[in-house]
DNA sequence: CCATATACCTGGCAGC
DNA sequence: TGCTGCCAGGTATATG
């Protein structure tokens, strides 16, 4: 479900509300991705100082350490005063004197860790490696070309990898290209400086524009006040197979790299 | 080092 | 109604 957008959205509706809370009880359901690495009753009496984004990670600053939360392909958070009983797949409640933040994750690819920083060897683990962030202005279009120059593989599976730039999943991924008129299928060595800029704005301009509209609400996302993102009724090219293209009318056509399904079309993006 | 495949898990949907 | 197969927003890990 969540990329970059998705966990903005997700942050934004519940970090003024949660700022300054102090943690009275954790409940944790079945087994996420990765174990919590702490004793959930050891955050007991710990404040939610302010919640960050790092990538698709929500970084939540506590009086001492940090929890980072991934929502994983299928979830959600909610914060709340109201405290209903946990459904099958709610698996982590954070009980404090704002309110209850819940994860739901049907699918269970989401986590929920805790590091004592994030110079702590599991924080470092899982946030070591990413990318800049594509709407900071250390998202660089010169380097940016510069590090597309060096991949071969092709530029649709380099963007999914994170190395390069972070946040951007399966939906921004076709959507950025058909923005900036490029195959997924182009290998990331051979797209142009002018090109490689374009792709650049491309990505920030969707990842901006999907932010303001709430993100994209396809099955399930919604945000930590149950509010749905409504991006996906401007998709170009994402779940539009065999639809007409918004600009030309071409039937948009869809393949599959790495697993993943790759939209786009035929005639406004060139290889 | 690189590129690709696999694994994790549940639910919704189309087709029979 | 129920079964089967496929599909789904991610990414660490294994394999070649």
């Amino acid at each position: 479900m969540p990329e970059l957008p998705e966990v903005e959205v997700t942050r934004l509706s519940f970090a003024p509300a949660i700022a300054g809370a102090n943690i009275l009880n954790v409940q944790v359901g079945k087994p996420l991705r990765w174990p919590l690495s702490c004793n959930p009753q050891s955050l007991k009496g710990r404040k939610v100082l302010q919640v960050r984004r790092r990538g698709k990670y929500l970084l939540l600053d506590l009086s001492h350490g940090i929890l980072l939360i991934h929502l994983g392909m299928s979830g959600s958070l909610t914060f709340g005063k109201q405290t209903p009983v946990a459904g099958k797949h709610d698996h982590f409640d954070l009980f404090t004197d704002h309110g209850l933040l819940r994860l739901h994750d049907p699918r269970r690819f989401g986590a929920v860790v805790y590091a004592d920083s994030e110079s702590d060897a599991l924080a470092v683990k899982l946030l070591g490696r990413l990318g800049v962030e594509p709407l900071e202005d250390s998202f660089d279009p010169q380097v940016f070309a510069l590090g597309l120059k060096k991949k071969h593989a092709p530029v649709k599976q380099v963007l999914l990898a994170g190395e390069l730039v972070v946040g951007v999943g399966n939906i921004y991924a076709s959507e950025a290209l058909f923005l900036a008129g490029i195959r997924p299928t182009t290998r990331a060595s051979r797209i142009s400086k002018p090109r490689a800029f374009k792709l650049h704005q491309a990505i920030r301009q969707v990842l901006a524009s999907a932010v303001e509209k709430g993100g994209s609400s396809l099955r399930d996302f919604s945000n930590a006040q149950g509010q749905n993102g409504y991006f996906q009724l401007q998709a170009n090219v994402y779940d539009r197979a065999g639809l007409p293209c918004r600009a030309c009318a071409a039937p948009i056509k869809r393949l599959v790299q790495g697993q993943r399904s790759s939209f786009y079309c035929p005639l406004c993006q060139k290889p």
